[in-house]
DNA sequence: CGTTACCCCTGGAGGC
DNA sequence: TGCCTCCAGGGGTAAC
């Protein structure tokens, strides 16, 4: 479920009940998700104050300045976080609890795609699995001419292109797709032969459908915060993805599905053309 | 170097 | 009801 809109919703969602808490307990119910979970968690947390909730891609990052570092967490394919009463039953996949005075912090993860580290320090970029990632699509980083250079040569196909985290962070399938359809781009385009005008228009696109998404996710928050359906309570109407044999939206041509390095794609074949004849 | 294939794991949906 | 297969919004790593 989590692609930056959903990372960045949960983020908001947390903010106003987390931030300046003090951790009363941190509890790892199960351990082996991608990395294992830090069994020294509590005996380091404990007592201290979260200072700021910020995000880097997909990742959320907990700052604890009094103890030293960063509490890195990503859901994965399948996570979520949940603000819950401390009496609220265990789920049967919530793997790691944060117990604040008011309040529970539940992470679940079915999968088990997730993860949950420690970077010790001021800066949580220089995390290995921070350091390399690419620029984030709702910062000023993000221009056509930055993403000229970037697609310069390249071959491979534009929608795989757009989900290289080392190029730029947070677009998952979803938002792929969603972005290459408002952009009237086909996913097999090949990223280097996408001119100015692509690619302006796939910069707008990017940037409108993420936050789109990320508005329609705020304005359920409140859903999302004690309750049940997580940071997925909300969904973006998509115009393609998950619509194989549906009506474009615009046009009423078929909605198409193909596997992409082992992904679906979603796509209108009269829309959204090879390269050139895109508008 | 760029790009693809495979793997991690559980659960839900649909066919038989 | 059960069993089977396929699929799922992520991403690192090995291999071509």
């Amino acid at each position: 479920m989590p692609e930056l809109p959903e990372v960045e919703v949960s983020r908001m969602g947390l903010l106003p009940h987390l931030e300046g808490q003090r951790l009363v307990a941190a509890i790892v119910r199960r351990a082996d998700l991608r990395l294992p979970i830090p069994q020294d968690l509590h005996a380091r947390l404990a007592g201290h104050r979260l200072a700021a909730l910020e995000r880097r891609g997909k990742y959320l990052l907990f700052h604890w300045p009094t103890a030293g570092g960063w509490l890195i967490l990503h859901l994965g394919m399948s996570g979520s976080l949940r603000l819950v009463a401390p009496d609220a039953p265990l789920g049967k996949h919530d793997h790691l609890e944060l117990v604040f005075p008011d309040t529970v912090m539940r992470f679940s993860d079915p999968r088990r795609f997730g993860l949950v580290t420690w970077q010790t320090g001021e800066d949580a970029q220089a995390h290995p699995l921070l350091a390399a990632l690419g620029i984030e699509p709702l910062t000023k980083a993000l221009t056509p001419d930055w993403l000229a250079d970037k697609v310069k040569g390249r071959k491979q196909p534009i929608k795989q292109f757009l989900m290289d985290a080392r190029i730029v962070v947070g677009i998952g399938n979803i938002y792929a797709a969603e972005s290459l359809f408002r952009a009237g781009i086909s996913p097999l385009a090949p990223a280097g032969s996408l001119g100015p005008e692509h690619l302006r228009a796939l910069v707008a696109a990017i940037r409108e459908t993420l936050r789109e998404a990320i508005d329609a996710g705020g304005s359920s928050v409140r859903d999302y915060v004690h309750s049940d359906g997580g940071a997925g309570s909300f969904q973006l109407r998509c115009a393609v993805y998950g619509r194989a044999g549906q009506a474009c939206p615009r046009c009423g041509t078929t909605i198409r599905q193909i596997r992409q390095a082992g992904r679906s794609s979603f796509y209108c074949p009269k829309c959204q053309k090879p390269a050139d004849g895109a508008r």
